[in-house]
DNA sequence: TCTATAATTCCAGAAATATGGAATCATATA
DNA sequence: TATATGATTCCATATTTCTGGAATTATAGA
């Protein structure tokens, strides 16, 4: 990951309202949550609520999808472990074997019909 | 951790200059660096480098100590763990067994007599 | 097509951050 | 004590970010 990237990522997570958005949307899962729901939970009026989530997909950190006329909002985990692992590199300096490997994802869905 | 001291954190490194200082510092190790060593190597002047250290230190993730008319400054990796810890907590909802731990600490030095 | 709902964009004022020269403070050494 | 060096503080300016009402866009359903 590019600096200018983790800055942005680090950016867009540097404020309380987004930090908890991202920190909902990451307890989503893949499923997200619609943006309705978000502004209701948190009592955001909805042009500072796109504002902030404009944010968090510019930063790469939250993907949106319609869903009729709704948007899903997505938590991008992916991104979030790649800043993770920039932000964990050369921890241990050579010793590689010091620093525990960093993983964040969504909880796995049992399989509905084995 | 809380919030607000989480958000304070990734400001702190949400920019490009600090977030430098940080990664240097995290390879440095527990000896630390002189604040003229880093305003070397970056060439940032003095009351800017003050400036971006004095933010490091307020969020809590560089400490500084003095030595003659030098300043060390030495990154807190306890800090920066607790922020790892924060933002990769909930990332696997109840399943925490999905979630590796992640831990960030300077490469353990060799003890010089056994 | 008309209406209602969900969300974004526009805009302007407020607030917080960043920058760096000049002055000041702290320590070491002659 | 005088001088030099390392670093911080002061201060004014520039830049970026935040906030939310009003207008606009997008879609669903009557």
């Amino acid at each position: 990951m590019e600096s200018y990237i983790a800055v942005g990522a680090l950016g867009a997570l540097a404020q309380e309202a987004r930090l908890t958005i991202f920190r909902m949307l990451v307890q989503a899962g893949p499923g997200g949550l619609r943006v309705g729901a978000i502004g209701k939970a948190l009592e955001i009026p909805p042009a500072t609520l796109s504002f902030h989530l404009a944010q968090l997909q510019h930063a790469g950190l939250v993907t949106a999808r319609r869903k009729g006329r709704e948007m899903i909002q997505v938590a991008a985990f992916e991104r979030m472990n790649e800043l993770l692992a920039y932000l964990t590199k050369n921890c241990c300096g050579e010793d590689l074997q010091a620093c525990a490997p960093i993983v964040c994802k969504p909880t796995p869905r049992r399989r509905k019909k084995p």
